[in-house]
RNA sequence: GGGCCGGUGGUCUAGGGGUAUGAUACCUCCCUGACACGGAGGUGAUCACGAGUUCGAAUCUCGUCCGGCCCA
């Protein structure tokens, strides 16, 4: 039944031998055959930087637990792990580790350069995750640089081009002038600085008036194209509609009223420029201005500044400034504070260009992601807020195009002689339009074109993930989709979560997946959220290696879905004791078992109390942590089994069947027996309940444990066993652990060894019903602490009580007594406790100001005093109320 | 500046109208037939602040302050 070799201490090193095993068993393969319930999981494709961090531990253990308990449950589990690969940090790594810029080399041997990187960066990580014991289905790896996947990419975007859905236009972009490229809103990191605000004054066109206006973009000048005030503002009331000169262009603008001005902010009066910040581009729509475009793509001023063209932006503020100092224009600068936009990247200030880019109508679809977001369960609750409220507040379409290079190209041609987009056909991709030709002549026909050089955000990529592991564009994806599980963290709710809803409701008129479950973030000790660039991050790896995979995945069960968590050591320590904890309690039991023949029906008839107790906890147990799993409560679950381990098992049942397995009596022996299979049936559920979240620990006691090589998680959920769920048994074992507790704080407090041995004892209650679950409980309660002479009398011992303290149930003295409820309080607070008890013993009440006050509204503390003189130790049991008296 | 979340013993945390849960740290005692990497006990919280509702607020309402994530 069980082997005799077992090491002494659990070793968390042998956990890298479990994955193998697993991994060579094709444990965690999807089926697919239809023949049992199917449960797909769309996994989040990381960043290949490299590493995992902890972050991607705490999010990936929650996946890994709800994929194995799910498949114990009877579900064929897909569980895909793939790969976000294209990307700008990618392409700066290779820059910075050959020491080149991008374009030093020819296109494609930069692609592969990232491709290298990438696949490097992929398998380090994918090592990683293995050793961490998840439980992914690498059969079905994907990888977003592959031909495969590029190809589905832009299949996905032709469909939506086909449907109006995605369009070129000349729009305004958020721009990094050094790596000359657009960037999406997500993309653009926020800094606050100091700069200085200018106040120049723009003289009336016809009249000898002027506005003063304040700005901190002097050098945009040139772009100035109004001038707007406040409708309400008395200052300028009488210029409404009038024109300005903008100061060295000598150009006239007009001035124009709009309510979003600040009137309080500088001197109220703003000049409209292309484009010193969104608000202007906002203006610029609303009142249908001029564009004029000052600054180049890489961040030089254009002709149009006039003699300030070719200079860079600070050099041109500088020049300007001095300018307008000898013009007289400038009457004042004062410092102050900007919250400027950076690139995410390389923290270069952004600007706002006019260019030719590819978007997709966001706009448009709003309403449709607000309904699709509505059908998704999301847990918790509230995170559907914050994309429902993201959905809302967008300030323009999502700009897709990049110009860069590692990425999956826009699959469109432009023909030389009309213009007209030509599109690749869908059996020809994935293609690179700046090394292929159309495959068609043009309408037009014409046979030159030019391929599009731009190449798609990466978020087009990953935004089709739930097709993607369904099998789109396969006839069949639909079997697989929608997923019925998203699990991503918060921090990308308005990125990941946002464009998959669009995307794939967009593309296939049903929501990608129909539930989500979103992590919190792990902060460091400083209290943000880890991350590099903040130098608070620990490695997964050194966690591992000092505590096992395990430990830390007790750390991440240790949350919930949405709640960030502070990491810890103190904390993964104590998951590494808790198994220590449990692995020595398996060893004492194996002792137990070695060469034992469980005869189940037979030791069933004989259990004894403490047996019923701990089966009916341990079923309750069951259910709860069902319950608990269910609902992604994984710290709920991770602690109740191990509170009902540490304590109800070890502390309590443990220690109280020691003498009936030491026993060499006959007459115990059915009890002996019934003890066995109580510790067995205990560990085994135990260690089901457990495996989900500690998956190599639980395997390697189960395979000590069981007959045969099955894993443990091949088994079948636990299912509660309802004759053992037994409220009666629950509570008559309560009474002997409360019992034997309060012996054991006894000889605690009286300074005695614990293992001391005690001549005699007496219990004494008052209580007919407690009478006879006690003697019911005799030889446990004798047993246990090793009493010699155990007696239950009905009664007292000659002794003197004297009651110390009254308390108040609130609980029923609020509801009750309402407004009066102080009354008594105030009452039971400054009168002689003693007194009160002996009122209410005599009476049955007692009378305060009317009210009538009886025992049940009250709990009293009590302290045995005095004795008869015999040598005895006497004190009082406060749970049960029941009095020992002990001879040591 | 906006959206969302949070502020509970030294630290972390549960609860969410009736006098606060657990962990950790600390202190005391005990080497008990699996575990001293263990066990038993103990100290320690006016539940961020202010006001309101209520007999009663950590809990509900409003406001303030502080922190976090995302965004501007």
């Amino acid at each position: 039944m069980s082997k005799d070799n077992i090491p002494a201490d659990y070793d968390h090193s042998k956990e890298a031998e479990w994955q193998t095993k697993w991994e060579e068993d094709h444990l965690h393969r999807f089926i697919g055959d239809g023949t049992r319930p199917r449960y797909i999981i769309d996994t989040p494709p990381p960043y290949p930087t490299g590493s995992i961090h902890i972050g991607h531990v705490l999010n990936w253990t929650f996946i890994d637990i709800i994929a194995r308990f799910m498949r114990m449950r009877g579900y064929d589990v897909m569980f895909p792990q793939g790969w976000d690969c294209h990307g700008l940090p990618t392409e700066v790594k290779v820059e910075e580790i050959y020491n080149i810029r991008k374009n030093d080399v020819p296109r494609n041997e930069f692609r592969k350069m990232c491709i290298d990187l990438t696949l490097d960066n992929i398998n380090q990580m994918k090592k990683q995750m293995q050793s961490l014991g998840f439980s992914q289905d690498w059969s079905r790896e994907f990888v977003t640089m592959t031909p495969e996947y590029r190809a589905k990419t832009q299949l996905s975007f032709i469909e939506l081009y086909n449907r109006g859905l995605i369009y070129q236009a000349i729009h305004p972009v958020n721009w990094c002038p050094r790596c000359e490229t657009a960037i999406a809103f997500a993309e653009v990191d926020y800094n606050d600085n100091k700069t200085h605000l200018n106040y120049l004054e723009f003289p009336e066109t016809e009249g000898d008036g002027n506005v003063k206006i304040a700005t901190t973009r002097p050098e945009l000048l040139s772009a100035c194209v109004a001038v707007v005030v406040h409708p309400d503002d008395e200052r300028y009331k009488h210029l409404e509609g009038k024109s300005v000169e903008v100061p060295l262009y000598k150009r006239s603008v007009k001035i124009i009223t709009d309510t979003e001005v600040d009137p309080e902010f500088g001197t109220g009066a703003v000049m409209i420029c292309t484009f010193g910040d969104k608000t202007d581009v906002s203006w610029v729509n609303k009142h249908d201005l001029d564009i004029i475009e000052a600054i180049d793509e890489t961040g030089k001023m254009r002709e149009v500044s006039g003699k300030y063209k070719g200079l860079s932006i600070p050099e041109c503020k500088t020049a300007i400034i001095e300018d307008l100092k000898v013009d007289g224009c400038l009457i004042k600068q004062e410092p102050v504070d900007q919250n400027v936009g950076l690139c995410w990247r390389c923290k270069t200030p952004i600007e706002i260009l006019v260019k030719k880019q590819w978007f997709v109508a966001v706009k448009e679809l709003e309403s449709q992601i607000i309904e699709t977001a509505e059908e998704i369960d999301w847990i918790p609750e509230h995170m559907k807020i914050r994309l429902v409220n993201w959905t809302g507040s967008m300030d323009w379409d999502w700009c897709i195009s990049r110009q860069r290079l590692f990425a999956t190209p826009i699959p469109v041609w432009y023909c030389n002689n009309c213009q007209k987009v030509q599109l690749p056909d869908p059996e020809d991709l994935p293609v690179d339009p700046s090394i292929e030709n159309p495959p068609h002549q043009c309408e037009c026909g014409c046979n030159e074109f030019t391929g599009e050089f731009d190449v798609l955000d990466t978020w087009m990529d990953s935004s089709i993930t739930p097709m993607v592991i369904a099998g789109w564009p396969s006839s069949d994806f639909k079997n697989y989709y929608p997923s019925d599980l998203r699990p991503q963290g918060h921090d990308i709710i308005r990125t990941w979560a946002f464009y998959t809803v669009l995307r794939c409701k967009a593309l296939t008129g049903e929501k990608p997946f129909n539930r989500i479950v979103v992590n919190g973030m792990v902060f460091g000790e400083d209290g943000h959220k880890m991350s590099k660039s903040r130098g608070n991050v620990i490695a997964p790896e050194a966690v591992i290696d000092e505590y096992g995979a395990d430990s830390i995945r007790l750390w991440s069960a240790n949350s919930v879905p949405g709640s960030d968590i502070p990491f810890d050591w103190k904390d993964v320590k104590n998951g590494y004791k808790f198994l220590r904890k449990f692995w020595n309690a398996f060893r004492f039991i194996n002792i137990h078992l070695v060469d034992y023949e469980l005869d189940e029906p037979l030791a069933i008839e004989n259990l004894n109390p403490m047996d019923k107790w701990i089966l009916s906890k341990l079923n309750h147990l069951v259910v709860d942590v069902t319950g608990y799993l269910e609902n992604y409560n994984f710290a709920e679950a991770k602690n109740k089994i191990q509170a009902f381990i540490w304590h109800d098992f070890c502390d309590e049942y443990i220690e109280s069947v020691k003498y009936r397995l030491y026993t060499d009596s006959d007459d115990l022996l059915p009890s002996k027996d019934a003890a066995r299979y109580t510790l067995k049936t205990v560990v085994s559920t135990a260690l089901k309940l457990l495996s989900p979240i500690t998956p190599h620990f639980t395997e390697e006691v189960n395979h000590y444990l069981e007959e045969g090589d099955q894993s443990i998680h091949q088994t079948a959920w636990p299912v509660p066993v309802a004759e053992l769920l037994d409220e009666k048994a629950e509570k008559l074992g309560e009474i002997a652990v409360s019992i034997i507790g309060d012996i054991r704080r006894f000889k605690s407090a009286t300074g005695r060894p614990l293992n001391i041995p005690i001549k005699s004892a007496t219990i004494y209650t008052t209580k007919p019903e407690l009478y006879s679950a006690l003697e019911r409980l005799e030889s446990d309660i004798k047993g246990t602490i090793r009493i010699k002479n155990l007696k239950i009398e009905i009664g007292k011992p000659d002794v003197q009580e004297r009651v110390v303290e009254i308390t108040p149930v609130m609980s029923k003295v609020g509801p009750d007594f309402k407004k009066d409820a102080p009354v008594i309080v105030k009452y039971l607070e400054s009168n002689d406790p003693h007194e009160i008890y002996e009122t209410l013993k005599k009476d049955g009440e007692i009378l305060i100001d009317g009210l009538r006050l009886t025992d049940d509204y009250v709990t009293s503390r009590k302290i045995i005093v005095g004795s008869s003189g015999e040598k005895v130790e006497i004190f009082h049991s406060e749970e049960l109320d029941v009095v020992l008296e002990i001879v040591i």
